[in-house]
DNA sequence: AACGTTTGCGGGAACGATTGCAAAGTCAGA
DNA sequence: TCTGACTTTGCAATCGTTCCCGCAAACGTT
């Protein structure tokens, strides 16, 4: 028997597990002495109470958990921090799977959290999901869902996100008053709500500047670094004229266009400025350094675990779903 | 009634809750008619098994727990990945908690593990614990584990890892190689086989080649970013004549270096090589790139998590602990 | 026809912890 | 000595699944 349970201390001790039980939780029904001695025999046996059973019986576990594409993303890492740290502090443990940005992992991942009887769920969702089903049945048991960074508008569960239009705005603006005129864009798959905002941030600032826009400027391939050289070169193909001004979708992407901008000798920001979106550790690094979109990303994590938990104690009575906006900011340096 | 249980599903169906179960584990004794039946109705009532009961009843679960640092450095976000592939595949989910390098977390943590009933544990150890006294309760409970990267030698247990001291020897011949003479050592704590590997690899190529070393050229930190940043501060007040190479235990460190000596105007290679130590992908965009070792991080994730599988499944027998030691290359960029 | 074998299903006891309720024990006051 | 009140403990049911038995009907064999 490796595993001391409620039972082998009482047998120990000659009285009953539920004694023992109420001993352990310091129910005021039972005498000092037995808590004393419970307590010593329960050290001594190493006891640890089996979590699975308080489970079963509780019919909920304290377990959190994360479905996020990717956590080697450093934006999904620092998420990461922001949620264990709030988690842990509220006696929740963390439980992280990764879709891989892949639809039918998402799906598994969230079955199986059903399965384990979660408290409630963090979910960012895959760049490939566009069918929601396996959300829905989270909502119809009940279980407490916060969506972060990527939200599904279709869906009446609380998110946090950050203002990604008007961050685009920003960015944009940004550009124009530094004199760019021919900036094209470099965007992920327009299903996702934040790649479209993006994106129409970006637009609707050219617009209004009454700035040239060649369709051949925009191209949407992914938000990874390999998605940015693909982006990046595709663009070079397919443009009749070179922008003198890129506003990629991420950083990653961004890093991407720019490891190709140095393979094919283009000087940043002399030729071609460069923007990025979300302010990653290795985007100060470069040379030039990036300016980009500062995201809170450890405060996202911070801010959608703090509502999950508040939808998870109040989870019996019905509550309307909040949408938290965070500040971003933007942080210019030398690439453009 | 928010989840659906097979008796749910037996009462709907006039059957045992028995037969119910049985025929969704494909039991040979019930007929195909019953199961169609059962499944029908098991998917029109929308059913998910409840993994607590059945891992009740198992006395185990079918989580694999990671203990790590912090999955924010892409190290081990990178073994993440490489877990998580391999434990998926076999039917295994991960459950990743971080120490945030602090011993209380990490002993809170594997208890935590403990009472979850994981069937297997992967632990990167904190840069703090110097006390093994909750990995013992592993071993006490047939619990089987794996350590990977930051391992134990005192803990009899199978371990990942790469060869320290003979990828600190490469390095360091590497700048002998280039000429450089006065190296100095940029490192982590030396209770962490890792460290000290990696240091006494430093040391005895420097003493082979029968180098000047000085006290004062070695600094003792940590193994982040900012440690890096302090190490090279307090090597710079520290030494009575400067060093022409830096060897640093980690790319974070040697990034935080690059910092600071690009703060101090100080020319890399020409005033002062870097080499640093896992080849994150930062390293190789920064200007000089850094020169490293690279760390196969998913290939780690991934035999580690094949070792525990294999131990999971052999866990009635006992079994003699392996210890695998991974290949890695020196990657030479223009820092040195 | 009588017997064994197979097929298909149900009963009920686990797994470990919790908890409402009952019961036993203690003690003071009448 | 009895009653009532309080303290302390035990019994038994429960959470959802699984699985060892046992049982009955159907079938095949001699």
């Amino acid at each position: 028997m490796s595993h001391t349970t409620i039972k082998d201390i009482a047998s120990h001790l000659n009285i009953s597990p539920s004694t023992v039980s109420r001993a352990l939780r310091n129910h005021p029904d039972i005498s000092q002495r037995t808590k004393d001695l419970v307590r010593s025999v329960a050290e001594e046996l190493d006891y640890q109470p089996n979590t699975i059973a308080q489970n079963l019986k509780n019919r909920q576990s304290n377990v959190i958990g994360v479905i996020v594409p990717q956590v080697k993303h450093y934006f999904f890492a620092s998420i990461m921090a922001g949620i264990t740290d709030v988690a842990y502090d509220a006696g929740y443990t963390v439980m992280i799977c990764q879709s891989n940005d892949d639809y039918e992992r998402e799906v598994i991942n969230t079955q199986l959290f059903i399965s384990q009887h979660v408290a409630g769920l963090l979910i960012s969702v895959s760049q490939s999901t566009n069918e929601y089903d396996h959300f829905k049945a989270l909502k119809r048991r009940n279980i407490p869902v916060v969506f972060f960074d990527r939200i599904i508008d279709d869906i009446d569960s609380s998110a946090v996100c950050i203002d990604d239009y008007q961050s685009a705005v920003m960015a944009t603006e940004h550009l124009i008053e530094k004199g760019y005129k021919k900036i094209a864009h470099l965007g992920g798959p327009q299903y996702l709500t934040i790649c479209r905002q993006r994106f129409n941030g970006f637009m609707d600032t050219i617009k209004k500047h009454g700035l040239p826009i060649q369709d051949d400027w925009i191209v949407f391939e992914g938000m990874n670094e390999e998605h940015g050289s693909l982006a990046l070169n595709r663009l070079f193909e397919q443009m009749h004229e070179m922008p003198d001004a890129l506003f990629c979708v991420t950083d990653p992407v961004a890093i991407g266009a720019y490891m190709e901008l140095k393979k094919r000798n283009i000087k940043i920001p002399d030729q071609i400025a460069l923007v990025g979106f979300s302010d990653n550790p290795t985007s100060s690094l470069i040379d030039p350094p990036l300016t980009t979109i500062h995201q809170p990303a450890y405060d996202i994590g911070k801010t959608a675990t703090e509502l999950l938990i508040e939808e998870i104690n109040h989870s019996s009575e019905q509550t309307t779903p909040v949408r938290k906006v965070l500040e971003t900011q933007l942080i210019i340096r030398q690439s453009t």
